[in-house]
DNA sequence: GCCAACGTTGGC
DNA sequence: GCCAACGTTGGC
């Protein structure tokens, strides 16, 4: 079962935003790359919730896909900000999934730390620059991940 | 199809 | 708040 890592800001949607509703719509991804990746997921797979555009910036916890993917109501939405003029209910080009939670790190894995261990070396998520919100992790960094908590 | 301008992401 | 890096847009 793949493995994968989503970015969210905290205070937009965090892991403890997800840990007290349970479950939770993935929305808002505006991004074609971060979008094929968000359709290749599978029911039951799980992922890294990354806490970004904050002042600890890591990994928070983990999550689990609920439901594949299917058109982005928000982007439809007029009062959304991940509203998307040239969306049409026909023609809705973004996705979203829906999510469970799983577990809850009892601190935030930094990305200080996970930069720090050369196991990681290869995730885009620790090279400079990067603004991919939702990438896969192999399951050697997956490992490594938990490892670290 | 190229590429400059622009807007956004996200660490610091 | 700054700014580097990147994706997207649109003129040509």
């Amino acid at each position: 079962m793949p493995y994968w890592l989503m970015k969210s800001e905290p205070d937009e949607f965090s892991i403890q935003n997800l840990e007290r509703l349970g479950t939770s719509r993935w929305d808002g991804v505006r991004n074609y790359q971060a979008r094929n990746f968000l359709r290749q997921m599978l029911e039951g797979d799980r992922f890294f919730f990354y806490h970004s555009s904050c002042a600890t910036p890591g990994i928070a916890g983990i999550g689990s896909i609920q439901r594949t993917a299917y058109p982005d109501p928000t982007a439809l939405d007029p009062d959304s900000p991940y509203r998307d003029a040239r969306a049409t209910e026909a023609k809705n080009p973004w996705s979203a999934v829906d999510v469970a939670f799983v577990e809850r790190f009892d601190s935030t894995l930094t990305l200080a730390r996970l930069k720090a261990e050369p196991a990681l070396a290869q995730m885009p998520l620790v090279h400079k620059g990067n603004r991919l919100s939702v990438m896969p992790v192999s399951e050697s960094e997956w490992r490594a991940i938990l490892a670290m908590r």
